[in-house]
Formats: C-alpha cells, sequence, structure tokens
DNA sequence: CACACTTACATTGTGCACAATTTAATTGTG
DNA sequence: CACAATTAAATTGTGCACAATGTAAGTGTG
C-alpha cells in the first residue's frame, strides 16, 4: 500500500502545526535555560517556582500551583527536591493543618542576585528583538487565557 | 525579612514570561487534546508521532527524532508501546543493521481516519478564530528557528 | 454534637524528556 | 585487512506532568 499524505484534509496539517510549534518551542526554549540553570543547580519548574516565591514569598502550595497551573502531584515531590536543596522551608499552617506553607530561606532568598541576568541571556541567545519578543508573550497568553475559558459547551 | 519584589529588575519578570508563557499554553493545549485522543488510545506524543508516520511512512528513528527533536531516549520506549497497540512495526534496516525503520500498520494507518476531527475539534475549544492561530503559529515557528540556530557565539 | 461533605496535600502509577552511558554495526585510514 | 572513529539505537537514571486515589483537617446541616 503506497504512502497516503492527506492533503485531503489541509487542517490535519495546519492546526496541529500550532500545537506542535507551541510544544516543540516549549521544549526548546527549555534547553536554552538549561546551561545558565545548571550553574544555579535549578531544573526549569524549579526555577519558575523560585520566580513566584521571589516575587510572593510565603504562599501555599495551592496559590503556587494555581499560579503555576501545575498540581500538588508535580509541586509536592519538587518543593521536597528545593527545600533538600536548603532553598526552602515547607512548614504547615497552624491555623489550617492541611494548608501547607513554602517560605523562602536566606539562601533561596540570595539566588536570586545569581540568577538575576538569566533572562537577558536568554533574550540574547534566541536572537529576536525584544520587541518582537513582547509582542509574541501579549498574543501567546491571550491564546492561554482563551484555553483557560470553558469552550462554548452545552451544559447538560 | 519583607517581601523583596524586584521591581528593579523588569527583566527578570518580563521575559521569563515569554517562556512561562510557552510552557505553560503547551501544558494547556495538550490538556485540550487529552479528552479527543483518549478516544483514540493515544497520548499527545505518540499523536505526534502518528501525525509524521501518516504524512511519510516508513522512516528511521533518527528521521522521527529530527522532524520532531526527540531523542531516541524518548521515541524508543513510546514506540515500543504503540508497537504493542498495533498500531505500527519497528524492523531493523536489512542494509543497515543499526537502523530501525517504523512502519504504521493496518490499524495505525486506519487510525488517521478516526483523528480526522481532531483539529477542528481543539481550534474550536480554543475560541480564537483561524486567522489569528495561523498569524501566531507562523510566530512561533520563527521563534522556534531562531532557538536553534546557533547563538552568536565565539567559536574556540 | 454527629456526620456527610469539602478542602489541602500526599501518594501511586504511567508516560514522557533528556543526560549519560552502552552496544553493535558501519566507515575511514594506514 | 586491522582497528580506531563514527553512527544508530537502546538502556539507565532523574525529574517533571498528571490522573486517580488516599488521608487528614476543616465546614455545614440537622
Amino acid at each position: 500500500m503506497p504512502i497516503a499524505p492527506n492533503f485531503s484534509r489541509p487542517n490535519q496539517l495546519l492546526d496541529n502545526q500550532l500545537c506542535f510549534s507551541l510544544y516543540s518551542a516549549s521544549l526548546a526554549m527549555t534547553k536554552l535555560y538549561k546551561p545558565l540553570l545548571d550553574a544555579l543547580d535549578l531544573t526549569y519548574p524549579q526555577y519558575l517556582v523560585m520566580l513566584v516565591l521571589w516575587e510572593r514569598d510565603d504562599i501555599t502550595v495551592s496559590a503556587l500551583g494555581e499560579r503555576l497551573s501545575l498540581d500538588s502531584g508535580t509541586l509536592t515531590p519538587l518543593l521536597k527536591r528545593l527545600e533538600q536543596a536548603g532553598l526552602l522551608k515547607r512548614q504547615r499552617s497552624s491555623a489550617d493543618e492541611r494548608k501547607v506553607h513554602v517560605v523562602l530561606t536566606g539562601t533561596g532568598l540570595a539566588l536570586c542576585e545569581r540568577a538575576a541576568h538569566v533572562p537577558a541571556c536568554v533574550v540574547a541567545q534566541s536572537g529576536l528583538p525584544l520587541g518582537e519578543l513582547m509582542g509574541l508573550n501579549q498574543q501567546i497568553k491571550k491564546l492561554r487565557g482563551a484555553m483557560r475559558a470553558p469552550a462554548i459547551t452545552q451544559q447538560p
């Protein structure tokens, strides 16, 4: 049986490419960060967690999860590794024993300085003008917002 | 110690958001595909592999890896699962015993029909006009190309 | 105040991604 | 032809992502 390229369904080729572009660009971006983050002993998801904490320290696991759209199954082991590395502490709330607060240590707070050069390095490596990247960022945020919103679905 | 938002380094907040946008949008997009792909018993990376094979059957693992920017460490177990599911065969080249050719079975080829509606469903769910998605796709592909290219680095 | 219900994390299991290493086949060079 | 070098997959180990489930703490209702 001969090869059957599906030119009859241009959508199947075209539309999936946006999804594949996102997927592939995201992986490529992570690789761009890797050498910089290796120097800080952070993985990319760990770096994202630290970015949130550098902005707002002492938040609960669920607040962190909402900010990053990640659940406890992902965050719990990740946070344990960061705690093991001495960058933060996980402490149960005394007011509500169900909640776990994530608090930076001195080491974790200090790491912010050593991470300060990372974004500019990545921008430089991408080789595209900053304005273009910012415009792209706005569009992707819009797409992400659209995906977060519930689709026009018939309610039962 | 008080919270220390790093407003003094706007880049650290701004530039990382493009990267985070990509990361988060990619994960969200995968979740959009999930219910559709569940019906086909495919994960999203498996679906990408099938898309490539529906376009061009009988290619080597390394060709597949180049197309998707994935290495054998990712593809080998993924392909074994697709083989287990009866969608493809992995067969060593007789001409060069190092190479493994990936060939669709009848079942794998037939699945193309059942997957035909997936892209349009995802576009509809995103809630954005098709033209906008296509423009975004072009820009992201440009970014990905820029990241693939070696940065302006001093050669030793 | 009992008790169903909800909430916040933690745990378990599957499937990517990828670095690093291994194995085996092929190619290039003297 | 011997043999170092290269190439193509496979293997091993770590760290996400996430579904499904479990556990314990808190909440609401009669």
